[in-house]
RNA sequence: UGACCCAUGGUGUAACGGCAGCACAAGAGAUUUUGGUUCUCUCGGCCCAGGUUCGAAUCCUGGUGGGUCAACCA
């Protein structure tokens, strides 16, 4: 108690962002009561992407740090788009990035029927009409943001001939797309929401949730604000775009008088090297650029969960991205930062070799093996050790070895040393190679036996440390390694007549078979490792016991090849 | 050019009228049986012009720049 006491003065707390200090004025003046209610709204049409889970933990996270609640609703407001497999797929992000909606899940269309009667109460009240104007007909009449547009012909249409037109509209005497509700408000208002907005409209269609039983459906515009509203929603909180929207909100809930939540808009996350719209999203897996939405280069929830990366990290980077209402876009490096920070901690480490050369130890007994330990994770000892097998024979990278090295090369050459790790300090005699290619075949070493790691004079000084695998108990594993999904920083900045499609990254995906030491067979899926030397791993679904996939989730910061590269 | 919104290092985000800070990125060094981690340090910012004030990133006015809005999508 004492400790923590302690903790919380030396910690500074992080300053509030705009939405928290909106609430806490909220609570401080006694609006609700000081009561907290957000909610989740996705439609049903998508899967969750990493912009969604900055909303997803922007919700969550206020509720909680307010004792306060939030709903997950779905408004699933045009059955034509929507889907259960969708609905499906949101529960499962939502609930995988942590947080819980308890019994508070919802839809909109579960209030269709009230939502029909507050339609009805604006006819009552000469506030909504039925319009018998093609789509057409309608967009040429509304005018720009620069000229007012036209009143509708039918805007003049009695309480009771818009009462029974309405009536019927809803029990499917007429065809889709021949009238719809609107509202009367404005032609002429300088935003366009306001101009006589369509409120429903006819659709045959069968609907998720609610079957056949509706052939009129609610506009979003007309569904999202009551819905908040019957959920007595305190803070509503969405992005940019509805800021316009706010007013024609403010609109119907005073028109039809009921409870009056509070919208607050922030700006939507963007990420650089990717697309975060669904049109682009959906576009990339159904014509096949990536394999489906939970393809380890979507920035999709389920892609990020594929590729190895953890809710901790997701939630981590949501808070430390910030909250705010100026377009940003979001450095991918930010991301990246997260998970290595998180996997760092919690991954065990393994050694790995994707590009292997033969090395032979020639002073090394031919049959002899041996059983070498390592820690797990030097950042937590409680992982414990393993063992790791060695032999005359073993790869090492062959990016690990060079015949001429340059100045800073600090890895294995012709009469230099390395450690190997967890094992012995070799020395470089000669190589052979292939002589018709003049590529490598085997790099011949000699060891020093009194190196052994831990012994005492395993501590000389040596440049470079490598990681290595014996030959014969090696276990050959797939990996696949991912890069960024697209070459160009921002895919939707397009030249000519190019598509964002064209920005794709031809190197995102390469697949290798890399060889492991024994350990790896312990591996489960969705396991996290480090491969010591280059990167974080994560198992992927696909595996099997006889071939297991490895995941590529982020390589390890790496300053030698950066260095090599600026060169 | 109508309404609404936004403007702080390369990126993101703080400051609530009183010394512009933090994180990522970038660069340098130390430590290291991972060229990882960790630890130092460096680089670099208030869109512009007026006004209010003893004092302005902050308040006001006007510019400039950017974004959103003209689906029977959400």
């Amino acid at each position: 108690m004492e400790e923590l006491k302690i903790q919380d003065e030396e910690k500074e707390p992080r300053s509030l962002n705009f939405i928290e200090e909106i609430i806490e004025d909220d609570i401080r003046n006694g609006v609700n009561e000081g009561r907290v209610h957000t909610r989740f709204p996705p439609e049903p049409n998508g899967y969750l992407h990493i912009g969604h889970a900055k909303s997803i933990c922007l919700n969550f996270g206020l509720a909680k740090k307010y004792q306060g609640k939030t709903n997950l609703r779905f408004d699933d407001t045009n059955p034509v788009k929507e889907d259960t497999e969708y609905v499906d797929s949101i529960m499962e992000d939502v609930k995988w990035l942590g947080f819980d909606w308890e019994d508070r899940l919802f839809y909109a269309s579960d209030y269709f029927e009230q939502i029909f009667e507050y339609a009805m109460i604006l006819i009552r009240k000469e506030k909504a009409y039925v319009c018998d104007m093609t789509a057409e007909e309608m967009s040429e009449t509304r005018g720009t943001p620069t000229r007012p547009g036209k009143e509708s012909p039918f805007r003049t249409r009695s309480v009771e001939e818009n009462l029974d037109l309405f009536t019927r509209m809803r029990h499917g005497e007429f065809p889709d797309g021949t009238r719809v509700l609107r509202a009367r408000i404005d032609m002429a208002s300088p935003n366009m929401q306001m101009r006589d907005p369509v409120l429903y409209r006819i659709l045959h269609a069968h609907h998720h949730r609610t079957g056949d039983q509706w052939c009129i459906y609610p506009m979003y515009d007309f569904a999202h604000g009551q819905s908040d509203s019957i959920e007595r929603i305190t803070h509503s909180i969405c992005t940019l775009e509805f800021e316009v929207h706010r007013p024609l909100y403010d609109w119907f809930i005073r028109e039809i008088g009921i409870y009056v939540p509070r919208q607050i808009e922030f700006a939507r996350l963007n990420m650089t090297y990717t697309v975060m719209s669904k049109r682009k999203l959906l576009e990339l897996v159904q014509e096949g650029y990536v394999n489906g939405w939970d393809d380890p280069r979507m920035p999709t929830i389920c892609g990020l969960r594929r590729r190895g990366f953890t809710p901790e990290s997701i939630r981590n980077f949501t808070e430390i991205i910030g909250v705010a209402k100026r377009d940003n876009v979001i450095d991918v490096s930010l991301l990246e930062f997260c998970i290595r920070e998180n996997l760092n901690k919690h991954a065990n480490r393994l050694m790995a070799v994707l590009n292997p050369v033969k090395i032979i130890i020639d002073n090394y007994p031919d049959d002899q093996e041996e059983e070498l330990e390592s820690v797990n994770n030097p950042e937590d000892e409680s992982q414990g050790k393993r063992k790791i097998p060695f032999s005359k024979t073993l790869f090492i990278e062959r990016e690990d070895f060079m015949e001429e090295p340059p100045n800073k090369f600090f890895r294995l050459a012709p009469g230099r040393e390395v450690r190997l790790k967890a094992a012995y300090i070799i020395k470089c005699e000669n190589v052979v190679k292939d002589p018709i290619t003049g590529i490598i075949n085997e790099i011949h070493c000699t060891y020093d036996p009194m190196t052994k790691s831990g012994m005492p004079d395993s501590s000389r000084k040596v440049k470079g440390t490598l990681h290595w695998v014996s030959e014969k108990q090696a276990v050959k594993i797939e990996v696949r390694l991912y890069d960024r999904l697209f070459i160009k920083e921002n895919p939707d900045d397009i030249e000519g007549d190019k598509t964002f499609k064209d920005y794709l990254n031809p190197d995102s995906l390469k697949v290798i078979t890399a060889f492991a030491e024994p350990e790896v067979i312990n591996a489960k899926i969705y396991e996290k490792y480090q491969f010591e030397r280059i990167g974080y791993f994560s198992v992927d679904k696909d595996s099997t016991p006889q071939n297991l996939v490895f995941n590529r989730v982020v390589p390890l910061k790496d300053s030698w090849t950066k260095a090599e590269k600026v060169k």
